[in-house]
DNA sequence: ACCTGAACACCGTTCAAGT
DNA sequence: ACCTGAACACCGTTCAAGT
């Protein structure tokens, strides 16, 4: 290692977690659009195929980054069951809402990395400590987990402000002067509440509908 | 007009429609990772930057494709309203699973085409019918197709059939072995149920908790 | 108003050749 | 075993110039 003493900014050794660490920078600095095999090459000093070593494809990358955000999502375990899941289900929401390109790969590649899977074990326990019988809750945390994926995903749009509140004004107008019926006389509720507002009474309707539906056998 | 006779396979007129019908037919043949601006230019014998005329970008395109595709969706008016809002969401989902990758554009860009709007209004009538009050309905009208196109997002997979069978054995022994006390416990549960019964109990499940979880006001 | 070719600025992934 | 450059086969979108 003679000249590793003067070889200026002492390139590291490629590594899966030095890829991974340099994908979460340019999240965080540029979104999920330039975590590309290319740019992290750059980033890395390095040619793409070189990843390829270390990562199997772009996708595999992305989960292995939301996995890595993931490890900060806990609950307060004062309080109820219930509001622990709801913390714990808001946590989740708001990494995801942080990074929504990266709750569409959530959606699409089902994420098993540890913190993941910690997450799931988490609310697992909080339904069990709820007395909510074991399958409705395996299946209730899929569905919960799903939700909060899925409304993340909606919110990722990667046009400007201005055009979101143009796209806004022009979808109010058409729901409240659409000649559906239903739809017309809706047009208060379908368009009002606050995301916040919404999304608590979704995650209630979601808890209430999981503790009181059999799965039949 | 003069040799409009002889120009052989008559090129048509290029409109927003004609794109959409070559768009539909390149996503059945082939997929929407073919509907690219550039392979509807070729299918339609033009350059891509003519499009551009009718259709603003690749996300307008793929939403309308979408809408388009939803126009057979209905259910049938024998039955409970119940049963009709399972029918018409299962119509729903089949579209979506049969392009999954649609699914996940719908998360993405609200919908708005004609047959979407026709497909909220008809499940906030039924929803009305069963005396649900308006505000539950217009949330949980959301909620219910949020969950339709989250669940044929998951799906959307565009891997090999060992690949996904080969996937699915690593996660079912990660599940089984895992030291993850709540985990490891429900692997049955988690692992269990075919897709149809899962899908089954949570729409169940949601329209439990629409019908009985009230808006806060 | 519409259409076009060419250009700009990128992608993921594979592969033969090197170390 | 790992790393690399180059190549293959694409993208979306814009723009000046034409009709």
């Amino acid at each position: 290692m003679p000249s590793s003493r003067r070889d200026r900014p002492a390139k590291p050794a490629l590594t899966r977690a030095g890829i991974v660490a340099a994908a979460v920078r340019v999240l965080r600095a540029e979104g999920l659009g330039k975590v590309t095999m290319r740019r992290l090459a750059t980033e890395l000093d390095t040619g793409a195929a070189s990843l390829y070593v270390y990562v199997a494809n772009t996708d595999e990358l992305h989960a292995a980054v939301l996995d890595e955000l993931l490890g900060g999502v806990r609950a307060d375990p004062a309080g109820t069951w219930e509001e622990q899941v709801e913390q714990v289900l808001l946590a989740y929401t708001e990494v995801l809402l942080e990074h929504p390109a990266l709750a569409r790969s959530a959606l699409t590649a089902w994420p098993h990395g540890p913190h993941y899977l910690a997450l799931i074990d988490t609310l697992l326990g909080l339904l069990a400590e709820g007395g909510v019988p074991p399958e409705q809750a395996a299946w209730g945390v899929d569905l919960l987990l799903l939700h909060a994926a899925a409304t993340a995903s909606e919110q990722a749009t990667r046009r400007s402000e201005a055009g979101v509140a143009e796209d806004w004004n022009a979808l109010s107008r058409e729901i409240r002067e659409s000649t559906l019926p239903h739809i017309r006389a809706a047009a208060g509720p379908l368009l009002g509440g606050t995301p916040t507002q919404r999304r608590a009474w979704a995650v209630r309707a979601l808890l209430r509908g999981i503790t009181t539906t059999e799965v039949e056998s």
